[in-house]
DNA sequence: GCGACTTTGTTCCTGCGTTCACAAGCGGCT
DNA sequence: AGCCGCTTGTGAACGCAGGAACAAAGTCGC
């Protein structure tokens, strides 16, 4: 794998002539576009490599190479068109295109989710919410009614829903994912503390906040000292942690 | 960063003799931690790589050197003891101290989280909520009642708070992250789509629920197949990703 | 119009993480 | 008691990702 086209590529079409970029690069760019777009609202127009790798959080080297994935689009002296970049990462992410989401389990975390505006305001709509509780079915949420999950597969066909995103308890996970799959839906988000067993064409996400929870707790400990209350008193950790 | 001590070093005390473990390997034990719980309940008490590398979705040699970071306590020929193993994991991911955790921001998620079961149900309980409304100052929500954010340093150093939880919006997250850092909080869950800037000592962790929305818009476009509904047509994909 | 400065795009290199493959070790069976 | 088969634990190789450093390139100032 990793065919590596010989630097640069025609732009052919309109969709699609880019490289294979690098799992970790994907997460990355999404970062950028965040910041991109917050800049572009303050009237940047141009942005160095320096800077906005400062924003991201990131080395400028790798931004820089995460970008040549992109494409060739910064000018040398000057740095980057902050709307052009913007419109080619959209492009690479598939962006452009339409995807609706799917809410399955209208619990807390759902419910929030359901109402969660980062969702409609990054171009992911919200078009259906599932339940199993008969109390919830037709109940509005965040403007949108609640049906039931045994109807998951026809109505995600027939909204087109193209990411499932799962909030149930951990027992009822792995069906609503089959429901989901048999819907058509190909990309998930897993918030139920469970590895889902899936096709090979369905790509799921998992959002663990326990084990996030535990990685911070193991970094806590190695951390050094005890219960970090009161003043810092030594930033070295005594013990090797390898990122 | 990153010292390499020489494999195996003395923490002295009680707290014994563990190694350099990868940061991938740390998040891949919680979820092992989190299967084998799981098996217990179930009666099992001794399991193979194989099958526990199955059931949390990982390489079983992958499994086998990850367990090797927390010690050898397998046997060769049968497998591991399941509660022997989660009792080590545990004691790696320093799960046997205690932790509190805060919840910054009682809005929809915060709330959610706030009543989040997994969270003390993992050994996390939830011992401060803070929000700037005034009207939600005082409320209890999930029994515990919300404190304004002023006085974030404050109640986290009484209830030696180990890891805060932002749930706030944007524009206050950075400001809310100052406090707790004042407050004695080493670790922090960051929900708002925002790279926080932090001391050395503070290890931040960042769930971008829309960034997660995007690389899994990225493999649906990838992976072929317009929006996909209907039927499978080909798992194939044209272009390579590198995982 | 030309030189110098700035910043990109890329190449090389180092180091980590994952995987393969095998030897060591242990239990069970005869 | 000894052998056989199964599973662990680890040594070695491979591949990927990240960082430093540099050459190409384009702009701004004079």
């Amino acid at each position: 794998m990793t065919v590596h086209e010989h630097g640069r590529y025609s732009t052919g079409l309109e969709d699609l002539p880019y490289r294979s970029v690098p799992e970790a690069a994907v997460g990355r760019l999404a970062v950028y576009l965040r910041v991109l777009t917050s800049m572009i609202e303050q009237g940047v127009t141009t942005i160095s490599s320096e800077v906005l790798a400062g924003a991201a959080g990131v080395n400028s080297a790798t931004l820089r190479k995460d970008l040549s994935y992109v494409g060739s689009y910064g000018t040398r002296g000057v740095g980057y068109d902050t709307a052009r970049l913007v419109e080619h990462i959209e492009r690479l992410l598939g962006l452009t295109r339409h995807h609706s989401i799917a809410v399955v389990g209208i619990g807390n975390l759902g419910h929030a989710l359901a109402n969660y505006p980062g969702f409609p305001d990054r171009g992911f709509p919200v078009t259906a919410l599932f339940d199993l509780d008969e109390d919830l079915i037709g109940v509005p949420v965040g403007g949108l009614p609640v049906d039931h999950v045994d109807s998951i597969p026809a109505v995600c066909a027939e909204r087109e829903v193209t990411i499932g995103v799962i909030c149930t308890p951990v027992h009822a996970a792995q069906g609503v994912c089959d429901l989901l799959v048999a819907g058509g839906v190909r990309c998930i988000l897993n918030f139920a503390p469970v590895v889902l067993q899936v096709p090979d064409e369905v790509e799921v996400r998992r959002v663990d906040l326990a084990v996030e929870l535990q990685i911070l707790s193991f970094h806590q400990v190695r951390r050094g000292s005890g219960n970090g209350v009161g003043p810092v008193v030594e930033p070295i950790n005594p013990i090797a942690v390898s990122r």
